[in-house]
RNA sequence: GCCGGUGUGGUGGAAUGGUAGACACAGGGGACUUAAAAUCCCCCGGCAGCAAUGCUGUACCGGUUCGAGUCCGGUCACCGGCACCA
């Protein structure tokens, strides 16, 4: 055969596919479905990374060896395409995003196609096209209607220098990550979904689904969920404190109580409040801190008395004072808490400060150095009333059943997730389909009136007050009121990036629907997805985010199951090849397009599952690319070097054998590098021993997800297209005979007293005397075992000899 | 601080408690060639030895076991996530 014209071949199989739709998904197919996915890539101006190949080509080697096991396979495509570079660029260069947009996703079409992936093109989906968006704002309004979208007044972060308000991940180290501007809290309107309604939802139900364990406990980790009691503390002033507890054990030694400075008491208390000055100079500085600062490391604990209040401890009838300290966060529980310095390191420093007392209620450690916080079985209380000498566990569920029995508390749980903060005062993005009425207040526009198209604006900067460049356009902006009639204004926010990937993997089922966001059949016949690779980084943002809205969706009928994925992985990053992150300031970033070119998209797709541990970071190495270019040179060569005989060759039988079972077990665990090594081994015994059609016809099966082009040349060219009617890629995959999965003889090991000696051959299956008798004969055993006396002899059949011996007397 | 993960040759990495280093990269040697590239074959953890071979070796200390990279207890280092969440 010819020389190894990787560009031909690839082109020309890319032709074949792009006409003949090997890849088309067919909804209602009667064969089982699977529905593999992978994160839409964000379509960005330096086009593909060499990141991306990584998860695409696993998923489409899974997807690709379940068509040929007889699968009607759904593996889609998009692009997730608002977001903030294509904005930034827009602000540059007035260049309209649509256009940036349509550009980007050319380039990077065309380099997806480049790599032969298997996607079903016909199901290519845009988050920024107005067919796709207007499904988006469809169900940003079944969440109004349901109460689960709000708008509410709270404070967001601001960069003083670019007048911009910016999300969490955009502040890095309490300063604008653009510009290293100072960053302060300050109050506005936004839109928010009601997320934490679902907290206690998405726990469970990751105990239903198949994701990896680390990105379980990240998003269990993130809702943090926490039991305690809610316990109620008359004042002075006549309010009730409500404070929220894990520990309602250590009641008893309750010494003072803390507000948050945003607590509403902190003003409704302002004439009893002898301080009062004082308390709201320290408001005033909380205010103005971020987020950052407030919670700064080691940060020496700050406050202030509430001079003129005080509590009483329901438990005892003790007085306690009242303080107010940045430490209690608003935003958590009650936004007060009942401090026990004794048990709690954060009460502890702030009472050492302040000169309060510090009282034991919890034996086992030494209160006077630190605060004893285990909760565990190790502590007995004391000095805590009808609760002396129960342990921690037990002085809970007493002192609850108590406080909840005189109507002073009861049992309550508590989650850190935070509702979702949905607006953006920026331009490239959906805008929300919300009216403002003067009469009416929010109305939502009409469902036939979706999409709210974006108009086209001069400028994409966000106003000198935060606004959206939206609101400029009065033309737009002002509009009537759906309900009344009246003048009304539209809302200017549009959604965060993360919105339109919160569903996408539903669009796919049925992306040209103009009637509904997914038809029921559809849905019904595609969903869940069996197989969502992914980042790790998104474990708390997009893949949350989108359980959240496939569990209000389910709520409302619209979809048939509870979570929309069965199961979920994660990749490795590519680094550069000292190690580092890629960067373009770093130079260290590689091309695929110069990876393709030089050695051809096999060997792009083979390198990257070879190249390490899936689920681990890992260096790319140019060099080592060639060793896999080797190996398809070897395998292209192997035509030439193939008996004539159909069938599995008897001195191959037990190799390709094997190879079958390990490829197809490694594959289903993403053990993608091993089951390549597991190839390469039967191809250098196939150049050591020879082979035959057969045995290469078995290699071409196992190498089709992997390789496809090459695979497919090469089936043609050896006449397997027309024996058997079909491309490789649609022929079963192949299956092992277990039977000859282990060869005749077998070489184990022998150990004398743990330590290798020697290795013999056995026939396999022997018996443990024989094999023991065979072990002696051997010379280096017995050099080992010479004076020795054997006084006992374990077999492990057709592994090892293990001959435990001792000095004879 | 809390939660999770990782530590194996010069490098990427393999090893259901059973022959540590599969498979590759780099390196060394040989064949072919006028030569180079490509290809094919061989060697390749460390120490000692011409060799056969022996000793040693999976971050560190200890334990369980006939046998530990793997299991258990402790220590150190690095990576990721969260971080005043009461």
């Amino acid at each position: 055969m010819s020389r190894y014209d990787f560009t031909a071949i690839e082109n020309k199989w890319q032709e074949i596919w792009e006409e003949k739709k090997p890849y088309a998904a067919v909804t209602g197919s009667p064969k089982p479905k699977y529905y593999g996915l992978i994160e839409f890539p964000y379509p960005s101006a330096q086009g593909l990374h060499v990141g991306h190949p990584r998860p695409f080509t696993a998923i489409d080697i899974v997807t690709r060896k379940r068509r040929m096991e007889g699968y009607n396979v759904l593996f889609p495509i998009g692009f997730d395409a608002f977001g903030l570079p294509t904005e930034n660029y827009a602000i540059k260069t007035h260049t309209h995003p649509v256009v940036t947009t349509r550009q980007n996703i050319a380039n990077f079409t065309k380099q997806l196609k480049m790599l032969g992936y298997g996607f079903d093109w016909d199901r290519c989906v845009e988050t920024t096209d107005p067919k796709y968006f207007k499904w988006t704002q469809w169900i940003f309004l079944q969440m109004y209607k349901h109460g689960l979208a709000y708008k509410s007044s709270m404070p967001v972060n601001w960069c003083t220098s670019c007048k911009v308000v910016l999300a969490n991940e955009e502040v890095v180290n309490g300063v604008c990550e653009r510009c290293g501007g100072e960053v302060i809290r300050k109050e506005k309107s936004q839109w928010l979904l009601g997320i934490t309604k679902y907290a206690q939802r998405l726990i469970d139900g990751l105990d239903t689904v198949d994701f990896i364990e680390r990105a379980k406990i990240q998003e269990k980790n993130w809702i943090g969920r926490s039991t305690g009691a809610e316990v109620v503390f008359k004042t002075s002033a006549g309010d009730d404190l409500k404070v929220f507890t894990t520990r309602p054990d250590t009641l008893f030694g309750v010494t003072y109580m803390v507000l948050s400075p945003e607590h509403p008491f902190v003003e409704k208390w302002k004439d009893l409040t002898g301080n009062y000055d004082e308390i709201s100079a320290y408001v005033k500085e909380a205010q103005k801190k971020s987020d950052f600062e407030r919670s700064e490391l080691n940060k020496e604990k700050t406050g202030v008395r509430i001079e003129g209040v005080t509590a009483i401890n329901p438990v005892n009838g003790k007085e306690v004072p009242i303080f107010i300290s940045d430490y209690v966060l608003i935003t958590y529980g009650t936004g007060a808490i009942m401090a026990v310095p004794g048990h709690d390191t954060r009460d502890w420093e702030f009472a050492k400060k302040f000169g309060l007392d510090i009282v034991e209620v919890v034996e086992g450690g030494n209160i006077e150095e630190e605060a004893f916080t285990l909760k565990d079985d190790t502590g007995i209380m004391v000095n805590s009333g009808f609760l002396n000498g129960m342990t921690v566990k037990d002085a809970i569920s007493a002192i609850t059943k108590w406080l909840q029995d005189n109507g002073l508390g009861e049992e309550k749980v508590n989650y850190k997730l935070r509702d979702w903060i949905f607006s953006r005062q920026r331009y490239w993005g959906e805008p929300i389909p919300m009216i403002n009425c003067p009469k009416c207040g929010w109305v939502p526009v009409p469902e036939d009136q979706l999409p709210v198209l974006l108009p086209d604006v001069e400028h994409y900067e966000p106003t000198d007050d935060g606004e959206s460049p939206l609101s400029r356009m009065t033309d737009w902006v002002n509009t009537s009121c759906p309900k009344c009639g009246g003048p009304a204004q539209r809302e200017t926010d549009t959604m965060p990036n993360w919105a339109g990937s919160s569903w996408y993997y539903l669009r796919y089922m049925d992306p040209h629907n103009d009637e509904e966001f997914v038809s029921k059949e559809a849905e019904e016949y595609w969903g869940p997805v069996d197989w969502y690779n992914g980042g790790m980084e998104h474990t708390t943002l997009h893949l949350l985010y989108s359980r959240f809205w496939h569990m209000f969706l389910y709520d409302i009928g619209v979809v048939h199951t509870p979570e929309p994925y069965a199961k979920r992985t994660s990749h490795g990053m590519i680094l550069g090849e000292g190690g580092e992150k890629m960067s373009k300031s770093r130079g260290n970033v590689v091309n695929p397009n110069e990876i393709v070119e030089q050695y051809g998209a096999d060997t792009m797709r083979l390198y990257i599952m070879f190249i390490g541990d899936f689920e681990k970071s890992v260096p790319w190495s140019n060099e080592a690319v060639k060793g896999c270019k080797r190996f398809l040179d070897r395998v292209w060569n192997l035509a030439d070097m193939c008996s004539e005989e159909k069938g599995i060759s008897k001195a191959n039988e037990g190799a390709v054998n094997r190879t079958i079972k390990k490829v197809g077990e490694d594959i289903e665990q993403l053990k993608m590098n091993t089951a390549i090594a597991a190839m390469m081994t039967l191809v250098n015994d196939f150049y050591a021993k020879g082979l035959s059609k057969g045995d290469l016809k078995a290699l071409l099966l196992l190498l089709s997800p992997f390789v496809p082009h090459i695979v497919e040349e090469m089936w043609e060219k050896l006449g397997f297209a027309e024996e058997t009617g079909m491309m490789a890629m649609q022929n079963p995959w192949p299956s092992y005979d277990g039977s000859k999965l282990i060869d005749s003889e077998k070489e184990i090991a022998v150990q004398v007293n743990g330590k290798l000696r020697s290795t013999i051959v056995i026939p396999l299956d022997s018996e443990d005397s024989f094999v023991v008798s065979k072990a002696l004969e051997d010379e280096k055993v017995q050099r080992a075992v010479a004076g020795m006396e054997i006084v006992k002899k374990i077999v492990v059949k057709n592994r090892i000899v293990n001959l435990i011996v001792k000095p004879s007397k």
